[in-house]
DNA sequence: GCTTTCCCATCGTCTATCGATGGAAGTATC
DNA sequence: GATACTTCCATCGATAGACGATGGGAAAGC
């Protein structure tokens, strides 16, 4: 029997779009993206980190973010994310494309 | 490289969610309820035969929907499926959860 | 010294969507 | 009565995205 009580707490292809916006006030490390999604969403976004660094990774080899080393907060090592040109019009595009779905399922859940 | 423009016009995972939704008014076939997708979405929604049968496979396994064979309203031969009293609880449940999410992405996207 | 927290990353699995494809049966056209 | 179009069913193979499990290293706190 499938057993599987998913606690898939995220939309699928919304991660590449949460990141982004995640990352427009400023360069972001992985572990603190994950910490302000969770905080901001009020602990219903929880992105694990199997799911964000293969994300991140995509982003990195679309241009649409670029990496790197520094020291955290912490004084850890950690790799700062920061948002290029091309990520921001990703960005805008993907919010855009986004309302349009949104509207659209809203529509079929709100018919007759 | 990975040229593909993604024409998906669908949030993964809303499928389901989204067929249904549409059965509540009434048993339906499947390529009645994809064309209702598209109608009532204003064509953003293009749900293909190819993403609809296996989730009405889904749906039927799960116990959420029944079919019975019928005659359409063009006199051809066509499965009806029907919203079962765990379809629409079930129906219920990720309608809630759905606002849930949308609304923990939305928080994000509106963020400072 | 030991544990906890922080921060990185990969591998394997699972599931869902989709393009391509195929078929049967009714209707319309000429 | 052949041809073509539309309706309606269904499967297969490829692809990709998310996630659980796992591992490791380095600073902080006890």
């Amino acid at each position: 029997m499938g057993k599987h009580t998913n606690p898939s707490e995220l939309l699928p292809g919304t991660l590449d779009l949460l990141i982004l916006r995640t990352l427009v006030p400023g360069p972001m490390h992985g572990y603190g993206i994950a910490n302000r999604l969770k905080r901001v969403s009020d602990d219903v976004l929880q992105v694990g980190e199997s799911s964000l660094y293969p994300a991140l990774q995509r982003l990195l080899l679309n241009g649409w973010v670029k990496a790197e080393w520094g020291a955290s907060e912490n004084n850890r090592r950690a790799r700062y994310y920061t948002l290029t040109t091309a990520g921001r019009k990703q960005l805008a595009s993907e919010r855009e494309e986004f309302s349009r779905v949104i509207g659209a399922i809203q529509k079929v859940l709100d018919m007759a």
